[in-house]
DNA sequence: TAATTGACCGATC
DNA sequence: AGATCGGCCAATT
């Protein structure tokens, strides 16, 4: 049991708990974890994520919704159809502001 | 020990 | 809208 995997773990939580339907961004996801500047260490950490937890990883977007793997990158594409069966579709890269979860929601909640 | 590297983030040009 | 930059922080080299 090393530092990292409890961290790996508080991260995978955090994910776990990402409703269908919503997104989360990385610095939110760490921000929950206990890591209020970790945001980096939340990809690599769900890349070691045991394929048996079937977390939802595709939920986790950068900054904006925007998707971080590159255009190019394999895992881009699965992202997207994993969005999609959630019925998350992506304009211009980016989903929708309002499936987003961020700090502010709650108070959005209470305000409307 | 120092340099490099990320599934990042926000401001700026 | 897209590119660049500095800041970020720990794992890896």
């Amino acid at each position: 049991m090393s530092q990292r995997d409890t961290i790996d773990q508080a991260i995978w939580k955090v994910v776990a708990t990402i409703p269908k339907g919503k997104v989360m961004a990385y610095g939110e996801v760490a921000r929950r974890a206990g890591l209020p500047r970790g945001a980096r260490r939340v990809g690599p950490a769900l890349g070691r994520a045991p394929e048996a937890m079937k977390l939802p990883w595709h939920r986790v977007l950068g900054a904006g919704g925007k998707i971080a793997f590159p255009r190019d990158h394999p895992g881009y594409q699965r992202q997207v159809d994993l969005l999609s069966v959630d019925g998350l579709l992506l304009v211009k890269g980016k989903v929708a502001a309002s499936d987003v979860i961020t700090a502010q929601s709650m108070d959005e909640l209470l305000w409307g």
